[in-house]
RNA sequence: ACUACAAACCGGGUUAUCGCUCCUCCCGCUCGUGCUUGCACGGCAUGUGGAGGGGAGGAAAGUCCGGACAGCGCAGAGCAAUGUACCGGUGAAGAGCCGGGUUCGCCGCAAAGCAUCUUGUAUGCAGCGCAGUGAAACAGACAGUGCCACAGAGAAUAACUGCCUUCAGCCACCGGGUUUCCGGUAGUUUAGUUCGUAGUUCUGGCGUGGGUCUACGCCUUCGCCAGGGCUACGGAGGGUAAGGGUGAAAACGUAGGGUAAGAGCCUACGGUGUUGUACAGUAAUGUAUGGCAGGGGUAAACCUUACAUGCUGAAAUGCCAUGUAUACCAACGGUCGAGGGCUGCUCGUCCGAACCUCGUAAGAGGUCCGUUGGGUGGGUAGGCAGCAAGAGCCUGUCAGUAAUGCCAGGCCCAGAUAAAUGAUAACCGUACCAGUACGCCCACCGAUGCUUCGGUAAAGGCGGUGUACCGGUAAACAGAAUCCGGCUUACAGGUUUGUAGUUACU
C-alpha cells in the first residue's frame, strides 16, 4: 500500500508557543544552506493529535527583501520535505514520539529545487538517527 | 512597411502526475431530540474518506493623499501645530480627475522697426500668431526679518570706468592794461609747477633734563614754533545713471525732444502692475477706454492673509475560553478642592472621593477611594466575530465637451494567519541566435555640392533579405493580510488606436 505524500495543516508547525519552544529548548545543527532546529517530545504533547511530526520553514528578511523570493524558497523546501518525510514519520508514529522540526534558510541566493531536495534527504537521515537514539536514553 | 512619441489593453497557454487552501454536496462518526425502530432534524477540532467548484496584481509594492468602518472624547474661547491656496464641475472625499483661465516655454510666421557685420531672405533684440504642443503647491515680496554661489564696479538707500559742472593749479589764445595784474574762451589734472598729507633731515629760536664745571660757557637728550631741502602718496566738492564688461537676474523697451551732462524729466508707440467704467462670461478672466505707478529675485526661507482640521488605527474593536485577576505589599493624600476629563498648551468649564469601631475630645485603628505604576508574584499572545455583496464587476441605451451620472439586463469574483494559489515533465505559441533547403537583390576604384561622368570586373562573398525545417537560448517588475477611491515608483515582451517623419506604389 503506497502512502500518500501529504503536508496538510496538521503536519505543519503553526503554534507560536511551540515554535518558540523549539528555538529555546531544541537542539540544532547546520546543513548548508539550512540551519535545523529540532525537538523530540516537546513538553505535554496533545495525545488526541494523530500527527506527531510537525514541520516549519523560515527565511530571513535580511537576506531576501522581496516577499516573492521568500515564498519561493519556502515552497521549494516544503515540496522537498513533503516527498521525503515518510521514513521519519513512520518511525515517530511507531514510537509514539512527538517531534518538531524547523528549518531556517541561511543561504544568500535563490536555490534550485534539486539542491534543496538532496539536502533535505541528508537532514532527514540525521534526524532518523537521532530519533533512534533518544528513546534508548530515556528508557 | 519602418521609426519615434502619446493613450488604452494584455501580462503566456494546454495536458499528465504529486501537493496546498476555502466552500458546497455525499458518505462517515458518535452524541442529542422525535418517533413511523431506521428514518427525520440538529450537532461534530470527527475523517491520511469521496465528488464538484473557486483560489494573487497591474502595480497586490511604496504607505504619499482621501474615505468607509471601529474605539475613546465631545459647553465654549484663544494660542500653537498641521494642511490647503486661479475658476467652475465631478465625486463619499482628496494634495485626485475633467473642463476653462492666466503665466512661462517649445514651435511657427516673417510685411514693417532697431543694432551688428560675415551684406545673407544672416544673427540678436523687439514684434506678431495663437494653429499645434508642454510645464506650473498658480494668494501676498510697498507688514517685517533673512538669503542671493561664481563672475562683476555694484545683488539693493549702487557708482569702477565714463559724462558734465564748480573750485584750485598749469598751459595756449584773445581783450584791457602793459612790471606784477584783471576778464573771457578752449584744453588739461599724464609729466612738470603749485597745493595738501606723511616721513626724514638741516638751520634758527624758546623751554627742559643730564654731563663737564665755582660760575659763564661748551657738549648733549626730548618737546614746541618758524623756514628750507629730500622722499612717498594724492587734485577737492557736486550733479548724473545714457554707454561699458559680468551674471540666471542690473533699477520698464524703442525713437524723438530736452539738458551742463543726463534721467519717464517730457512726448509718441509698446509693455507691466494696479484701479475706475462699459461690454462678454456662472466665475477665474478677457476686450475697449480712462486714471495712477515703476528700487530686482527668492514665500518648495521664516513669515503674513484666508479657509480647514478632535485623537488613535484591524496588533482597531466585541464575545468565548483560561486565570484569585478592580492580585498582593509599600508610600502619600482624602470634606475641600487632592485629583481627573475636554487626547498639544492656556483660560474657562465640567466631573469629583467617607463610612465604621474605640474615645468627652484631640486622636488611633480598620475598610473604602485616588495617585505614584515603586517592589513581589501571576496570567495571556488560543478560538469566533470584525472578514469578503461592495462608493462591486461586465454589457448596453441615454445625459454631458469631458471627468462622471441615471436607467436596464446579467454576474458573484481569494480569504491565508510561521501565513495557501506550488513542484516536476512534455507539447504549443512569442522573440533572438546558429545551421540547412528554396526564392529574390548585387559589385569595385576615382572625380563631383547634387544629378552624373570615367575606368575595372563578368563571378564572387563568412554579403543582404524573405519563407520553411531543425537545434539552442530567453521571458520582466513583483506576492493579497479590514476594505475601497486616487497618486507615485518598478516592469521582458506583445496588441490596438492616434500623431509626426522616412521609403515604395497608385
Amino acid at each position: 500500500m503506497v502512502k500518500k505524500l501529504t503536508l496538510g495543516k496538521e503536519e505543519r508547525l503553526k503554534s507560536r508557543k511551540l515554535i518558540d519552544k523549539v528555538f529555546a529548548e531544541g537542539r540544532n545543527f547546520n546543513a548548508f544552506p539550512f540551519r535545523v532546529y529540532y525537538l523530540f517530545a516537546p513538553g505535554k504533547a496533545i495525545p488526541a493529535d494523530k500527527h506527531l511530526l510537525k514541520f516549519g520553514v523560515g527565511v530571513s528578511t535580511r537576506n531576501f527583501k522581496h516577499a516573492v523570493d521568500r515564498n519561493r524558497i519556502k515552497r521549494i523546501t516544503r515540496e522537498g520535505y513533503r516527498k521525503q518525510k515518510n521514513g521519519l514519520q513512520d518511525l515517530v508514529q511507531q514510537k509514539q514520539l512527538p517531534a518538531a522540526i524547523f528549518l531556517i534558510y541561511t543561504g544568500k541566493e535563490l536555490p534550485q529545487y534539486d539542491v534543496v531536495s538532496e539536502k533535505i534527504a541528508v537532514i532527514l537521515n540525521r534526524l532518523i538517527k537521532a530519533a533512534h537514539e533518544i528513546p534508548a536514553e530515556a528508557s
